[in-house]
RNA sequence: UGGCCCAUGGUGUAACUGGCAACACGUCUGUUUUUGGUGCAGAAGAGUCUAGGUUCGAGCCCUAGUGGGCCAACCA
């Protein structure tokens, strides 16, 4: 197998240079530190996938780590939906560990620190720290209790833990640099006062540790050697950094891993949010029914959704890591789920929005059980019986009494084809006293050898199930929802991102289990979801098919105008702007092949579209030089000298680029 | 009135300093097809935010500007 040159992200990069500067790759090592206090959502995935990635890339062990330290937020629910969530994706940690193991060994090293003078128990309110702190433009002022003696601090702290204080009355803080530009150095908390259970270590403790002392701790404890985590975290760096230095030097030998921090953006994805807090508003505001509903963005929906871990995984892949802002279409999730069922899905009949339709001349009584293929993109799929008879349904928007030859469903007096089944030809209608078309009467033929535009998928009316079918659309109507600064992400959901249809399904789905996914032929992918009873199938649209007819109808005449454009010739100001652009970039035989076109093309180019040209910056000189070939045809055929031609020359009569000279010269 | 990070087609990512900036999605053509799907073939779309500088040569290095993001929880 030769190993395919893929291109490295910038944390890869980082890596393959630590290896190359001497790190053993047998010490490689990750960690992904989810907090228990909610849902793992498709933004997590790019970090599982990032650190997890990487420890399949390098077979490197990464460890699952609860970021455990704050028992008002954390339980073991979300516990156990993160490791259902991470397992369903494929991924295998080694070690299942908690920030909460470490808790006795992050105190003693506080008290190392204590000792050292270089943390202290700030007994103030948390508003005067706060004040003491400043701001980000503003420099922090020490506090009364900064220079407590030695003795006061390890007294006060050992109380601390025993209990003795309130909480909010006295807090554990590093002593660095209340001046530090980076706020975060300034004298940040070690530990707070929470006399709350936690769960996993009860009563044990009623100080916890804060964020920052304690995940690079950890990291050090289970020398990972690359910690990588979102950008918001970057200047969190400098203060991992200083309490793994101060660390160190208790145990070099037993912990020689000094664990490296890199920050990568986190995922957007359009038409949803993704912070934690706000799923949490829809799921309270009974905007959608749990941390599940198929339109929720977290892992847990679009699994009940019918989203594979393979089609989340390709998108990860696919969307890349880097350090700048992004919002990923969710068109490119789209893509990946339609790719992946698009090779596995059984196919099968549905009708969504049904029309009746009579077949005249076929026997009443009579039944066929015609073969149907499962899936034509796999051999292995097989085939099924799907039952024909007189009375089938069709989808509603499949037929109209008359349409141009753009349309090519069925019309009254033309033929199409039953998928699986004979060709029909439309007849004639019935009508209610409203005009509302009730029946559609067709005459078939057994010839199915016939071309025909369009095919159809049907049901036979006698043999179909009824299933309640669930289909979605994005749950919010802005690209950004929670990107604008005046309004709430609340004002843009979408009142109609689930519609509940009533639908007629093949027989054949009568065994479909819950999970099971399948194609709808010419409407989507479909999932059998977990309210399925033994009366009720439900199923849930996972994403539609491509569909450029909807595409076509949905645009306005304007198209063909748009298309008439196209098909015209480009305006000859443009080629020559194009052509221009690469000009000096061309070995000189060709510069002259272009250049006769320029002068061919300038004498279709009026002045009033030569002249925004005159403004095209210093630097691209290919355009300037088109530009002035292009001025220079139409001086000759009797264009005025303006001021504003002889600003153009003269500037460019002034470059350094010798061809854009000589072209003015010419002039 | 600060510090840090970021800036490449519509979107997301590539590009060991060296040939006309690559890939994926999206868009558009054509074609195949018992899915207006899939497949196949192709097209349009970027002078790499701006202005300088270094260099024979800059998307890449330097300076300044502009624009965007992050930083003032006893959250993570």
């Amino acid at each position: 197998m030769s190993e395919e040159a893929k291109s490295l992200n910038f944390i890869e990069h980082i890596i393959e240079e630590d290896l190359a500067n001497g790190l053993k790759k047998e010490a490689l090592r990750f960690r992904f530190p989810p907090e228990p206090n909610g849902y793992l959502h498709i933004g997590h995935t790019k970090a599982i996938g990032i650190s997890f990635g990487l420890g399949e890339r390098y077979n490197a062990p990464v460890n699952l780590r609860f970021d455990d330290t704050n028992p008002a937020k954390e339980e073991q629910e979300y516990v156990d939906a993160i490791k259902a969530d991470i397992s369903w994706l494929g991924y295998k940690w080694a070690n299942e560990v908690y920030s909460s193991d470490y808790f006795q060994q992050l105190y003693d090293w506080a008290i190392d620190l204590i000792k050292e003078g270089k943390a202290y128990v700030d007994s103030q309110s948390s508003e005067a720290m706060a004040q003491q702190k400043g701001t980000p433009t503003q420099p922090g002022v020490d506090g009364p209790f900064r220079n407590r003696s030695i003795e006061e601090n390890l007294d006060l702290f050992l109380r601390m833990k025993n209990g003795e204080f309130n909480e909010g009355s006295h807090v554990l803080r590093a002593k660095i640099d209340m001046q530090h530009p980076n706020m975060l150095m300034r004298d940040p908390l070690m530990y707070r006062i929470l006399k709350k259970a936690h769960h996993r270590t009860g009563n044990d403790w009623c100080i916890y540790p804060m964020y920052d002392w304690t995940h690079g701790e950890s990291d050090y404890i289970e020398q990972i050697s690359h910690s990588l985590c979102s950008l918001e975290f970057k200047p969190h760096r400098e203060l991992y950094d200083w309490f793994k230095d101060q660390i160190y030097k208790y145990q070099p030998e037993s912990l020689p891993m000094l664990p490296k921090q890199r920050e990568f953006a986190r995922l957007n994805l359009s038409y949803t949010i993704m912070s934690k807090r706000k799923l949490l508003k829809l799921v309270e505001e009974k905007i959608v029914s749990g941390w599940d509903d198929p339109r929720m963005p977290t892992i847990s929906g679009l699994r009940r959704r019918g989203y594979t871990p393979n089609s989340i995984r390709k998108f990860v892949e696919t969307v890349g890591v880097a350090k700048r802002d992004n919002v990923i279409d969710v068109a490119l999730l789209e893509f990946c789920i339609r790719e992946d069922l698009n090779k596995t899905a059984p196919r099968v009949m549905a009708v969504l929005d049904p029309i009746k339709v009579v077949i005249t001349n076929y026997p009443e009584g009579k039944v066929e059980w015609l073969e149907a293929e499962n899936n034509q993109e796999d051999d292995a799929a097989g085939f099924r019986k799907v039952p024909f008879s007189r009375e089938i349904y069709i989808e509603k928007d499949d037929f109209k009494e008359e349409a141009n030859n753009k349309y090519f469903r069925l019309t009254l007096g033309k033929e199409v084809r039953l998928k699986n089944a004979y060709i029909i030809k439309g007849e004639g209608v019935v009508k209610d006293e409203k005009g509302n078309i009730t029946e559609i009467h067709c005459t078939y033929t057994e010839d199915t050898t016939i071309k025909v535009k369009g095919t159809l998928h049907w049901v036979s009316i006698a043999h179909a199930i009824k299933a309640e079918v669930r289909e979605y659309d994005r749950l919010f109507l802005d690209e950004a929802p929670d990107a604008h600064q005046d309004k709430n992400f609340m004002e843009f959901i979408n009142p109609n991102s689930l519609k509940l249809v009533e639908a007629f399904i093949e027989p054949s789905l009568a065994e479909a289990q819950v999970g099971d996914r399948f194609q709808f032929q010419r409407l989507g992918y479909f999932n059998v979801d977990n309210d399925t009873t033994s009366e009720t199938l439900i199923f849930n649209k996972i994403v539609g098919l491509k569909d450029s007819w909807a595409k076509q109808v949905a645009k306005p005449q304007q198209n063909n105008v748009v298309t008439e454009r196209s098909r015209s010739e480009r305006k000859a100001i443009d080629v020559i702007q194009q052509l221009g652009k690469k000009y000096t970039n061309l070995p000189e035989a060709k510069q002259e092949k272009i250049k006769a076109e320029i002068l061919e093309l300038a004498k279709n180019v009026s002045y009033e579209e030569l002249e925004p040209l005159f403004n095209t910056a210093a630097k691209k000189v290919g355009t300037r030089i088109a530009a002035m070939l292009t001025l220079n045809v139409l001086l000759k055929n009797g264009q005025d000298k303006n001021e504003a031609i002889s600003d153009f020359i003269e500037k460019a009569l002034e470059d350094s680029n010798d061809i854009l000279v000589a072209e003015a010269k010419a002039i």
